[in-house]
DNA sequence: GTTCATGCAAATCGTTTGCACAATG
DNA sequence: CATTGTGCAAACGATTTGCATGAAC
């Protein structure tokens, strides 16, 4: 009842591809490597094995978030709260801390303007419902 | 030739609800509010005033990164750079820093259970060309 | 009156799903 | 053979866009 994986060619060669990039592709990417060696693929196919992939822990969905656009009358920098149970957004008024972007330049290089940080867990409301 | 904005009852309203809410809503949401008041209003209307205001900087959108749904096969929690110009994304191999969870937890009670940070700039590539 | 904003509906685009067939075990 | 995975195409849902009409100036 379990219900079983079995072995297939096409999701070997999709987790095979994203093991070996350092960049962070789309589906679509992914589809279009995987297509030299396997012509007749489609983007269901890659969108279904991502997913399991993903429930089977071999990869990791970037959480940007809902699909959903989301908008904010705030325009200075601030972090954020995200629920992972109901998919709530809180703002935090955590001081920025802008060693961070010093420190980041000084371990890579790179310039940032602007961080933010996000929290990942479960809201008050959330954790009082059981 | 520069296009003018011209007032509109519609965008004034928008942009009231936004500024009324603590939450992060999406065009849906407001645009559910907002109908109470204007019940011909549309959703494109919405999202076109929205377009608008974030360009006019009253607003955020706040930025979950492309539309496109992006995968790595590389599980262990790291933080981001997020290149303004090109859309990239790259790993950071910065050290997680744990007490940024304890310093949330002290000052608003929230207990996370991990974090991100995501850093915005222009990475080495784009500040390249030109 | 000229131009911009609106409402409506159709189009777009990434993602998901139903189905008949092929591959796995 | 029993069941899972695939390709294909249709369906879905958020967002965008073309167009005729209405509001702003």
């Amino acid at each position: 009842m379990a219900g079983q994986t079995r072995k297939s060619k096409q999701r070997d060669r999709i987790l095979e591809v994203l093991k070996q990039t350092r960049s962070h592709p789309t589906a679509k990417w992914i589809y279009d490597k995987v297509r030299k060696l396997y012509p007749d693929l489609s983007l269901g196919t890659v969108y279904r094995n991502l997913g399991m992939l993903v429930k089977q822990g071999f990869v990791s969905k970037l959480d940007f978030g809902s699909l959903y656009d989301r908008f904010e009358a705030r325009t200075l920098p601030h972090h954020h709260f995200l629920c992972e149970q109901c998919g709530s957004v809180s703002d935090l008024d955590l001081p920025i801390d802008h060693s961070l972007t010093k420190k980041l330049k000084s371990a890579t290089g790179l310039k940032a303007s602007r961080h933010e940080i996000r929290f990942y867990g479960v809201c008050e409301k959330c954790s009082v419902k059981k």
